[in-house]
RNA sequence: GCACCCGUAGCUCAGUGGAUUAGAGCACUGGUCUUCGGAACCAGGUGUCGUAGGUUCGAAUCCUACCGGGUGCACCA
């Protein structure tokens, strides 16, 4: 259609523009143009008068069924209804490809999201990077692209030396044959306690924090020598064992899946090498005895990469982590999502990777969220203890959704948190309000699952004797033409979605259909009306395209609630 | 202090160059109701689009300054 307005502009005005359609509000039309107010200013003439002219022209073609022209020169389009059936045979023909954008064709992309911690707890917040992250890779894999989920986490570091230390006091030294006291249902939290526990000595007990910086050497010293024997070591690698197993089961319980762990403990010596070679070029240098990259050149900050102790620090292990995802994929594009609060972070980080490997860093894109707020003013923090875990989470919504349907299963759980967090753009802080956040009435995950449930309900009654798909011939009344035509705005949402990784276009746009759709089934009988033939196509398409678009949020489809 | 993110209805947010009433959900009031599964549908209304300038035929949307909130800025991750 754009290329037809085109095409008539050019044989009219004898000039080329660029055409594009909107979706008007329905009483005007199907789709809209403002090319005519373009065109006004080149042409020097009144955009009405244009507009009207071009109308005239449109209106020949035949295409159209009705062309207006209104305000100050927007032409409207309603297309025929059999340009309508066309697409609702496209739609039943591919079901559930229906839509998919193809941007990503032939692209490898890994995406990296989710660094949790081992030894540490998971909190509200990484269930929230999660649900994100997984809705962006299925974005890019919607749009053809071979995408490698990776996760990222400090298997070394401070905050392990201090939950260590803590470790000990608790079991009075380096004997992990107590640990087999521990049982297997307490260890996430338990060693969550030993987190609090340490970070409470280092930062009130001065002998405390000497030890535990030691410590922090120590396991280090594990990794370099690769030490499974000491007791020391088989506290640590048993532990980390356990924090593995409790993210694993966390993951599997909201259906994302990782294809591989980096662990700090493999990125920094990766890291730490790089640093010192790229040192010798100029591009890092010392600074205190650290070793650190200036960034005030390209209107950045310095950041320390390698400790006066020698000791990689974050950022040496984020540049190692970048060769290692190389290394393994030679991707097409690397995407990481995290919280905003490392945004400049990364931008240090990855400007400083531009200098030695500038093919690497220009196919980075870093992508930021906000924080995850409780309403009220409670503050949450893991160092401190008082947070809202990711289980948390789901214990709350799942007594929500026993108290409104009496069960307490997974498929409306998940669909109400991941919905919540995904309708929104992703920048701004999500305030977490755990009664309205897991409705499951309004414009809500359980709300869009509900009403696929009712779709496939019908769409079985009738599975047994109903024959090879045949194109209604005539019109359709206005509940089914909107629902028709609300079904290909579609392929439009999945492109721009993609474009922007933007996954609250594609709930916005879901709620409208199933809005939609429910209208439709209001007042619209299916199963026995003489309409039937054409009606449970129309329902075929639309369970076709909101299962499609739940997928890609990654939100289950239950053909029964 | 500097940088980044954000400011739209009582609350949570869409809308980020287009109009003829700036839209949803929640909450509140009433209605539909022997369900093709009511987690539904219909009706009812509040807005200095943070403030002030500017650009434009046209601004919630772009530019500038300011105000308010959040986050970050050297050996934590």
């Amino acid at each position: 259609m754009e290329q037809l307005i085109k095409d008539t502009i050019q044989q009219l005005f004898a000039v080329a523009v660029d055409v594009t359609l909107t979706r008007p509000d329905a009483q005007f039309g199907d789709y809209a143009t403002n090319v005519a107010m373009q065109l006004a200013k080149p042409l020097g003439r009144n955009p009405r008068e244009i507009a009207d002219e071009l109308a005239a022209s449109l209106e020949q073609s035949g295409e159209f069924s009705e062309v207006t022209v209104a305000g100050p020169g927007f032409i409207n389009l309603r297309v025929k209804d059999s340009v309508l059936t066309a697409e609702l045979e496209t739609i039943i023909a591919q079901s559930q490809d229906y839509g998919k954008s193809k941007q990503y064709e032939g692209k490898v992309v890994v995406t990296e999201y989710s660094d949790p911690n081992p030894f540490k707890v998971l909190h509200v917040g990484h269930f929230y990077t999660s649900v994100i992250g997984d809705a962006i890779s299925n974005l890019i894999e919607q749009a053809g692209g071979e995408v490698h989920r990776v996760n990222f986490g400090g298997d070394v570091g401070l905050h392990v030396a201090k939950t260590m230390w803590a470790i000990m006091q608790d079991l009075g030294g380096e004997h992990p044959e107590k640990l087999s006291e521990i049982e297997a249902e307490n260890r996430s939290e338990w060693m969550a306690d030993c987190y609090v526990k340490g970070t409470r000595a280092y930062d009130d007990d001065e002998a405390a924090k000497a030890e535990i910086i030691t410590l922090n050497t120590k396991v280090y010293q594990i990794h370099s020598d690769n030490d499974h024997e000491s007791p020391l070591a088989q506290l640590y690698w048993t532990c980390r064992d356990w924090s593995y197993e409790y993210f694993n089961a966390f993951y599997d319980r909201i259906g994302t899946h990782f294809e591989k762990y980096y662990p700090e403990s493999e990125t920094a010596p990766v890291g730490l090498a790089t640093v010192l070679e790229q040192k010798d070029k100029g591009v890092y240098k010392e600074s205190n005895g650290a070793i650190i990259f200036e960034g005030e050149p390209y209107g950045l900050h310095t950041r320390v990469f390698v400790n006066a102790q020698g000791l990689p620090t974050y950022e040496a292990k984020d540049v190692g982590l970048s060769i290692k995802k190389w290394d393994d994929y030679h991707f097409d594009e690397s995407v990481i999502i995290t919280g905003n609060d490392i945004l400049e972070y990364m931008k240090v980080v990855l400007k400083s990777i531009e200098q030695f490997k500038p093919e690497l860093s220009s196919r980075t894109k870093h992508f930021t969220h906000g924080n995850v707020k409780l309403a009220g003013d409670m503050k949450m923090s893991s160092r401190k203890g008082n947070f809202l875990r990711a289980v948390d989470v789901l214990d709350m919504v799942a007594s929500e959704n026993e108290a409104a349907q009496g069960n307490r299963d997974d498929a409306p759980v998940l669909g109400a948190i991941k919905y919540a967090f995904l309708k929104n753009r992703i920048g701004a802080d999500t305030i977490f309000e755990p009664k309205e956040s897991v409705s499951l009435q309004g414009n809500s995950g359980p709300y869009l699952q509900y009403a696929l449930a009712r779709a496939f309900s019908i769409i079985q009654k009738l599975t047994s004797d109903r024959s090879e798909f045949t194109a209604p011939s005539g019109t359709y009344d206005a509940a089914e033409r909107s629902l028709l035509f609300k079904l290909t705005e579609y392929p439009d949402v999945t492109k721009q979605a993609t474009e922007e990784l933007a996954p609250h276009l594609i709930c916005t746009y879901l709620y409208e259909l199933a809005q939609t759709f429910n209208r439709f089934y209001e007042k619209s009988r299916v199963v026995g009306d003489e309409r039937e033939q054409v009606r449970v196509y129309l329902v075929m398409a639309y369970a076709a395209v909101l299962r499609s678009g739940l997928t890609v949020l990654g939100i289950p489809t239950p053909d029964r609630m």
